[in-house]
DNA sequence: GACTGTATTTGGTCCAACCATTTTAAATAA
DNA sequence: TTATTTAAAATGGTTGGACCAAATACAGTC
């Protein structure tokens, strides 16, 4: 029996935007570059315009050419920014169901790490961003969702003072799924709101002292500390939408 | 001066797609139901096939449908995987034009924590995978490549121990990465081959005798060496494509 | 020079037909 | 009866052409 392996016959519209995709990846079309119009692309690929749009709506959410309409509109070549990965991610919490459990066990793993770098990297901005989500965390008051606003701020801006992109992606995707579930009646209490304002404080301190052990200790500590107090047993999963 | 926001005119593609991801994300639209098929979809929202295709083509791409042809076919509903978020980390790497230290400042901050929590969650069939992997790894012999692509494994499966499925999406989306640029010389030396080795066992017996804190710290210092071992100034950035 | 209207270019939408693939069902042969 | 072949049906894939909508350029006018 001669074997005959399937032949796989790739839909049009994935094809050309495989071939997109390689050249923006590759860099034979720089970011800035207009690609040739609807009409032109389907002319050069020999495939209806119908697929060509197809393909462009393929890239377009991969974040790799933005669509502007009208005269010198067309498909301009952009620099994939993290909101794939965010919007992926979220897709995958909420489709999937993921534990809440599971988010935390990640700041666990990526913020103490990121306040190691931080105190490496951190620019004198980092610093005084930080320094200033730090004052609106203790200018809250009695205001809990400002509370929460200012410390998902604060903690994200740890993160950017690292200077790891992906870190940042990831924190940034990740902490949104943690905002959203965060009952407020978790930090009704005065006492745990000033426990988080002295933790934030220490490990400030140590980023600015630019000790990284210590900022990864600190940052250990207070994540643990905070997951635990807003973990309680039969909490619901992450919420859908 | 009244004051008039800009009306936004979303795509008719757009809105349909939102409005299926909605009930996808939600559990209206339950895994494994078949969406109407195309003309159907295409009479209900009140616009035409091309623009329901265009709909369907997005969410494919965000892995919330997979899209059959043929009688019986159609577009069923499917839990997104973690395929998405790699191929969106992966995009952003190469698009980005990421540092490889950074990446590797992300396994710095991943594996040590998923050793720790695999030492906790560890199945007996994670541990006899994972032992299964250090003796691929042991008997590569000479054979850089084949160690390589058992040491990836390796470091894949204790993540995959660790239960965590966000974590496990990350590695695997940034292994590929990591894997895909490096330097096959770098492990020329039989020297370093096994010290890799007896870290990998180091590892393992902390995860087997249920220590966290030897896990992580082991882990710790075995990424720690590993990177510092691969890691040459000038090193060229993560290969385009 | 500022404004205004018109033409041009580009993406957005629609339609109607036909092709390709897969499954089902009927017809036929063994 | 059972196996095989053939035809029909249902579904996505593709096409060409027409027209709509938005953004810009440009010529004309005040």
């Amino acid at each position: 029996m001669v074997q005959i392996s399937k032949v796989l016959i790739p839909k049009a519209a994935d094809y050309l935007a495989l071939n997109l995709r390689t050249q923006i990846l590759t860099g034979s079309l720089p970011e800035g570059m207009l690609l040739p119009n609807e009409r032109e692309l389907s002319e050069r690929a020999s495939i209806s315009r119908t697929s060509v749009r197809e393909a462009l709506r393929i890239l377009e959410g991969e974040g790799l050419i933005a669509i502007r309409t009208g005269r010198k509109g067309g498909s301009e070549v952009i620099k994939p920014s993290s909101i794939g990965i965010e919007k992926s991610i979220d897709i995958f919490i909420k489709g999937q169901g993921i534990r809440m459990q599971a988010v935390s066990e990640v700041r666990e793993a990526i913020e103490p790490h990121a306040a190691r770098l931080a105190a490496h990297n951190r620019s004198n901005e980092d610093l005084q961003e930080l320094k200033k989500a730090h004052a609106n965390l203790k200018e809250s008051g009695e205001d809990i969702p400002a509370f929460l606003k200012a410390n998902l701020v604060w903690h994200l801006q740890v993160v950017k003072a690292s200077h790891n992109e992906l870190l940042i992606a990831f924190m940034t995707a990740i902490s949104k799924s943690f905002y959203e579930s965060t009952d407020v009646t978790d930090f009704n209490s005065i006492e745990i709101r000033k426990a988080v304002e002295i933790a934030h404080q220490r490990v400030i301190t140590a980023i600015e002292s630019a000790n990284p052990e210590s900022a990864f200790r600190r940052m250990s500590q207070h994540v643990s500390a905070y997951i635990t107090s807003v973990e309680e047993i039969g909490k619901p999963n992450v919420n859908q939408m």
